[in-house]
DNA sequence: TGATCTTTGCTCCAATTTGC
DNA sequence: GCAAATTGGAGCAAAGATCA
């Protein structure tokens, strides 16, 4: 196969698999079976949905339906998530852009240099002052708003936001931002916005004044009940992606994250990349536990930033780089990479022979100095 | 004049299958 | 797990308008 096999490097392990962009693969796949294109009755009540002014019966309501409309689809094979819950796919994007936000605002930091200029992560939560009266569709537009001016105003590059209910049906929000910014300023902005619909108006006849405290505001140092944070990339995804039990559904969009943010990746090797041998060798060691293999994909998981720090400097220190360079720290460096051919037309033979996945025999540290032949290829500067 | 709001056009999400 | 494919529609970004 001339695809090219990749280690894809994550907080929490290793996975490996074979890059087959590099392939032109005929798919004769059927979209008519996607349940998003089945006609059915639940789809036209939502596309008619107009909320009323008691949007909480509105949830019961459209959630009812929508579980007769599983129990339908179940019939016909097709097993539709829980209204309002991230699928294993949305969590898996959830998780990559929290995990890639946290290790660039990381690894771009400068020793020393000041958190309130700088960039730097916190965790925001926007609570509404009083009974949600609109739905969560006109919260979320609010919402929008609020980090437009954080973006606009205050230099907010990266940022990801979930939305959760609370234990009496109001819908929350959590931000994880990447610049330390006032927590009155917080306050302010999202107050502001609250106004709109008349939240601080209600609140005001309550209470007799109109500053409600809707934010709260934290660095990622001590958790909940003031313990510290020993890993603020896993502590921040648990608490992104957890499953609410007992809570009203969302209705609508759950996540979402800034276009700068849904660029990052996690820093990738493939065979003929010079660190490429490095994660070979990481992966023999054993120091990470294998607990997937299938013929074209397999997982080692572990605290793999925690082996690479101590043992492999040469690869913690690209990482490193790799961080610098996607939030635009650092100038790119030449690449060298062996070539692969992007195949026209790709053609499965007859009697495939499925290429086992097999980690390299284990090298010894002698043949980690690499022999990457003549330099001037490496630099481009071969004729 | 800078900040914020509104409009508009378009990007991309969610869903699932398929092949590696 | 990744990439590509398809669809309707949500929601985003950009640009211009308006506000203070």
């Amino acid at each position: 196969m001339n695809a090219p096999c990749t280690f894809s490097i994550k907080n929490g392990g290793i996975s490996q698999y074979f890059d087959v962009s590099y392939l032109d693969i005929v798919r004769n796949g059927d979209t008519s079976v996607l349940k998003q294109n089945q006609k059915t009755p639940f789809n036209q009540i939502i596309k008619k949905y107009e909320p009323t002014p008691n949007f909480l019966n509105d949830v019961n309501r459209i959630k009812f339906k929508h579980d007769l409309h599983r129990q339908i689809m179940s019939k016909r094979g097709k097993n539709l998530k829980e209204l309002g819950t991230l699928s294993n796919n949305q969590k898996k994007s959830c998780k990559k852009v929290c995990e890639n936000i946290i290790n660039t605002v990381i690894f771009s930091r400068e020793r020393n240099s000041d958190y309130k200029t700088g960039q730097y992560v916190v965790f925001v939560t926007l609570t509404l002052p009083s009974k949600q009266q609109h739905s969560d569709k006109q919260i979320k537009r609010l919402q929008t708003r609020y980090i437009e001016n954080l973006q606009k105003t205050y230099g907010v590059k990266y940022y990801v936001w979930k939305a959760e209910a609370q234990k009496n049906g109001n819908i929350h929000f959590h931000l994880l931002l990447d610049k330390w910014i006032h927590h009155t300023v917080h306050r302010k902005l999202w107050n502001k916005q609250l106004d709109k619909l008349g939240y601080l108006d209600s609140f005001q006849s309550k209470h007799g004044h109109r500053n409600p405290n809707t934010t709260d505001v934290k660095s990622l140092k001590k958790d909940d009940k003031g313990r510290k944070i020993k890993n603020p990339t896993s502590y921040i995804v648990k608490y992104m992606t957890k499953f609410e039990f007992g809570k009203r559904p969302i209705l609508g969009k759950l996540w979402g994250c800034s276009d700068e943010a849904k660029q990052l990746d996690y820093p990738k090797y493939q065979e003929g990349q010079p660190l490429f041998d490095h994660v070979v060798h990481l992966i023999n060691s054993k120091k990470l536990k294998q607990v997937l293999k299938e013929d074209f994909f397999s997982f080692f998981s572990g605290r793999s930033y925690e082996v690479i720090s101590t043992k492999y400097k040469k690869l913690w220190s690209d990482i490193k780089d790799f961080y610098k360079l996607q939030n635009g720290n650092i100038e790119p460096r030449t690449i060298s990479q062996k070539e692969f051919i992007r195949l026209k037309n790709y053609i499965p033979e007859q009697t495939p022979t499925i290429p086992k996945i097999e980690i390299l025999q284990q090298p010894t540290f002698e043949q980690v100095k690499l022999n990457y032949g003549n330099p001037a290829f490496w630099t481009n500067n071969l004729k």
